[in-house]
DNA sequence: GAAAAAGATTGCTCTAAAGCAAGGTTTGGT
DNA sequence: ACCAAACCTTGCTTTAGAGCAATCTTTTTC
């Protein structure tokens, strides 16, 4: 059992050591090389993940080939593409590690299980519903209507992780900016 | 009981007529004005809605006093500021009746006491938090990177409602435009 | 550790959409 | 039904950021 996914739901809710051993034996442990993929467009997604180390990032391609990045999820966080998790639907998003990474994996079927039947995960997919909502918000209201010198300076504020861990390639699907702009952008920082 | 309310949990749940009409004791039918506030911002949230008729608006004025709208919940569908409810933090965004509507209004203590005891609200509230999830994916992915006139395009198929029902200066505030544009983008469909 | 590939920077040009102004139209209040 | 206020449209100007090309730098691979 991780300690980082221990502290995970101890932060959460109160769970004792016993089901918290029960819950996370459905966890099994995988390692990601920098770049690989788990999740490809076209594909349904039977997982979710929980990074220990590394990152993961999901992000879509449009029909102009551009890349857009919606969430990164850094160590102790849960990252999925959970629009095709919940709906069943062949995703419109990709799953790649950004770093060697090692990461946690649930079965789409163990994770709904343990939801329905063990109240502190019924908790955490709440918690985590709840999180990506106000997280969500958030961005729209400050990306929309902004200009990009703001939202780069919304971003180094609001997340530093992505700013300092990433490239700029990234930095700039996940600011909806061309990586030219970016680099302009950040002479006036 | 209304039957809009009804049909939502009957579609949705599985509940029988004495826990419906239990759950349904807790909302209060109200009146609003066209254009009523039901939360300004600076407010804390105190209260789902769910619409029975007309629409409400969630938006936000950002520092330039440019309006940013989010979501419409049109009848049929609950809405609130869930940021606020769920942090009790002072919303950032108003709720505002566009037209003469009847909502169903429930406060944030008796819907969070259900979500805890009355399993049919526990799915309605987990399935909110999961389509909130999804169209939010499916907005950020169909907005950004992707010029105006698709937006509109969009917005037509994907929310006819909005279009029809609702003023240009709406409209635009929703899809991240100026009201000049929107106008010179309707010649262009 | 060298070659190749991917990524970053910067000058220049181009374009989508913002901003302003003025005139026309619709809506709402009394 | 009338007046005021809000809203919509359209011509003109300005601007933020896209797109391209060339060069430089960093990272990956064998």
């Amino acid at each position: 059992m991780h300690h980082i996914l221990k502290s995970y739901f101890q932060e959460r809710t109160q769970i004792n050591e016993e089901r918290l051993a029960f819950l996370s034996s459905y966890f099994k442990e995988i390692k990601v090389n920098k770049h690989e993929f788990l999740l490809r467009e076209g594909e349904v997604c039977k997982f979710n993940y929980f990074v220990i180390s590394g990152c993961l990032r999901l992000y879509h391609v449009n029909k102009e080939g551009l890349e857009n990045t919606r969430y990164i999820a850094f160590e102790g966080k849960f990252g999925t593409s959970f629009t095709s998790l919940i709906t069943g639907q062949p995703s419109i998003e990709y799953i790649q590690s950004l770093e060697k990474s090692t990461v946690l994996s649930i079965s789409k079927k163990d994770f709904f299980f343990l939801v329905e039947n063990e109240p502190a995960v019924n908790i955490i997919y709440r918690n985590i519903l709840e999180s990506a909502y106000i997280t969500t918000q958030k961005r729209i209201y400050d990306f929309q209507g902004v200009d990009s010198l703001q939202r780069l300076k919304w971003l180094l504020e609001q997340q530093p992780n992505v700013f300092n861990r990433l490239s700029n390639k990234i930095i700039a699907s996940y600011l909806g900016v061309t990586p030219y702009t970016l680099s302009r952008l950040k002479n006036n920082l």
